[in-house]
RNA sequence: CGCGGGGUGGAGCAGUCUGGUAGCUCGUCGGGCUCAUAACCCGAAGGUCAUAGGUUCAAAUCCUGUCUCCGCAACCA
């Protein structure tokens, strides 16, 4: 009775600009996680919200005339529209300013300060003041600042530092027992070349150059800075309290599953965090998993190169199901991915009009016409054809379970359409026009049209997680009122279609390509 | 010699771990079909697998060197 759990996290967004496709993919593939394990019988959390400290807040506030609460609110009140308009079934949307958040972070603070975790010191860097922001001995060029080339300067300043080295034999024996905690090898092997054999730092948590964020509770000049702020959430949204007083979500659903994050925070979540945790006595997450980013054909995206582009406007003008398609479909495992308009209407085309929606177009106009909108119930596989169509899309399914489960989202989208054209192809073998014809053959073209809307079934269960409306479509279209289970698909066969069906809109319309790049290309200048 | 990843038909990628007829999507050319969103299906052309050397009966795959692109390099998803 007790149902297994899932625990997943996208990264807290920091919100000092809009969210481009960048945060909306992570935060779409959490949601595809998160709605595929709950298809799956799982009790799942999926928990996302924003990291809404730090001097960066504090100057855009400033500039835009308002408080720096006031600036975070609007944000958040931004980023859940924009997460209701992409259809993420988000479970709770944790904000660092909140205080059921706060009060936790402040007492942690202490508890590391209180064993000895935490120490005073100075910190001692090399700062670029328009930048604003530091830098080592070996990332300067020329001595001079790598992003505007101006002179640095020393400074100094009295810091807390959380003794990281105290913790690193237990961090690498813990990589060494659990070789899935870090996600894909590749990145492992970065973080243990990079900052663990060269000997750990402590790391530097706390400033006294700005003051907007939690303030250190014994030391007030001090505000916390965003590592042990921030990578507590995970725990805070969870209602953690130190010294055994969490609130009994806590116990349900920690540790973590995954969390899933963008490269660049690797080394926080995989390093600092399960750090943290064991400072604070509590089990470890059991993944991290760092996908890659969107490139521009240009390079990374950024605002001065005016190669932005928003997932708002893409999802406004296409639709939901067509950015969470492409973004998921684009994106391969461990790797960068390019963004570019032209594979993106591409996509949009090929994939989902002319494969997937044909395919579906085509099922309901024969089943339409030649059993008058009600698919014949399964009588075996006539043909051997049929019988190949079966067995396809029994390991069809067992792929995409197999990709989904190690987080490979594209593989599982590219087997799902590799189903897809072979329905399609299964047409042109089977030609139900050629034997509709024929009377004598009634009984083979009523196991077409079997197969056909079963298979459009299963191809609608498998893309449930990833295409929320789009798939309502193709049940609804099939004539199917209940909800569809993903255990039906264990039993090819035993499903009977008893709605009729319902010839509806087009699934996606196909686009006008040149028209289209156009506004594709005037969005991205905005 | 900081670390890591990549360089495969016109474009984008898989294959490299576990050597043995070089595969996919798009594009091009030709054909088929008419149920369908001029969609779908089949076939063909096109590659010295960045480069030089080595190991082997056999190398895209293993080893060594070189060139080149990209990311990271300790407070940017």
């Amino acid at each position: 009775m007790d149902k297994k759990t899932y625990y997943i996290t996208t990264p807290i967004y920091y919100p000092s600009g809009k969210f481009h496709i960048g945060t909306a993919y992570t935060t779409i593939a959490g949601d595809v996680l998160a709605r595929y394990k709950r298809m799956r019988g799982y009790d799942v959390r999926y928990l996302t919200g924003m990291d809404e400290h730090g001097q960066k807040i504090e100057q855009v506030a400033k500039g835009t005339g308002v408080t720096p609460q006031k600036h975070v609110d609007n944000m958040a009140d931004e980023a859940k529209k924009l997460w209701n308009m992409l259809d993420i079934s988000y479970d709770d949307f944790i904000r660092t300013t909140e205080e059921r958040h706060k009060k936790v972070v402040e007492r942690i603070f202490e508890k590391f300060l209180a064993q000895d975790d935490i120490y005073k010191d100075n910190y001692e860097g090399l700062y670029c003041m328009p930048c604003e922001s530091f830098f080592t001995e070996t990332q300067l060029i020329d001595g001079k600042c790598p992003d505007c080339g101006r002179e640095v300067s020393k400074i100094k300043e009295e810091s807390y530092f959380f003794r990281m080295s105290k913790y690193v034999d237990r961090l690498i024996k813990h990589y060494e027992e659990n070789p899935d905690f870090i996600e894909p090898e590749s990145r492992k092997t970065e973080m243990i070349n990079n900052f663990i054999k060269p000997g750990l730092e402590d790391l530097c948590v706390s400033r006294t150059t700005f003051d907007w964020g939690i303030k250190v509770p014994s030391d007030p000049k001090h505000v916390i800075y965003v590592w042990i702020d921030a990578l507590t959430n995970y725990i805070t949204s969870l209602g953690y309290n130190v010294d055994d007083e969490s609130d009994e979500l806590f116990n349900k659903f920690w540790p973590a599953d995954v969390h899933l994050v963008g490269k660049d925070i690797v080394r926080f979540h995989v390093i600092y965090w399960p750090i943290m945790l064991m400072a604070l006595g509590l089990p470890l997450s059991k993944k991290v998993h760092g996908h890659g980013f969107f490139m521009m054909k240009d390079g990374k995206m950024s605002k001065s190169k005016g190669n932005v582009i928003y997932p708002d406007v893409l999802a406004e003008k296409y639709g939901v199901d067509a950015i969470r398609y492409y973004l998921l479909r684009e994106l391969p495992f461990g790797q960068d991915g390019v963004f570019t308009p032209e594979d993106f209407i591409k996509r949009i085309n090929y994939d989902l009009a002319n494969d997937l929606g044909n395919l579906l177009s085509r099922t309901i106009a024969m089943v339409d016409k030649y059993f008058g909108g009600e698919v014949p119930k399964y009588n075996g596989n006539v043909t051997d054809y049929d019988e190949n169509i079966k067995s396809f899309s029994i390991q069809t399914v067992k792929k995409v379970e197999e990709a989904i489960e190690k987080i490979q989202l594209s593989v599982a989208l590219t087997e799902i359409w590799a189903f897809v054209s072979r329905v399609n192809k299964y047409i042109d073998e089977t030609a139900p026009w050629v034997l509709a014809k024929d009377e004598d053959r009634k009984e083979e073209l009523a196991s077409v049209m079997y197969h056909l809307a079963e298979s459009l079934r299963y191809i609608g269960i498998m893309l449930t997680p990833f295409l929320v409306k789009s798939t309502e479509k193709i049940f609804n279209q099939l004539g199917i009122e209940q909800k569809q289970e993903w255990d039906s698909l264990y039993n090819f066969g035993e499903n009977t279609f008893t709605g009729r069906i319902l010839k509806g809109d087009v699934l996606f319309p196909r686009l006008e390509v040149e028209k289209e790049l156009e506004v594709i290309k005037e969005m991205m200048l905005v």
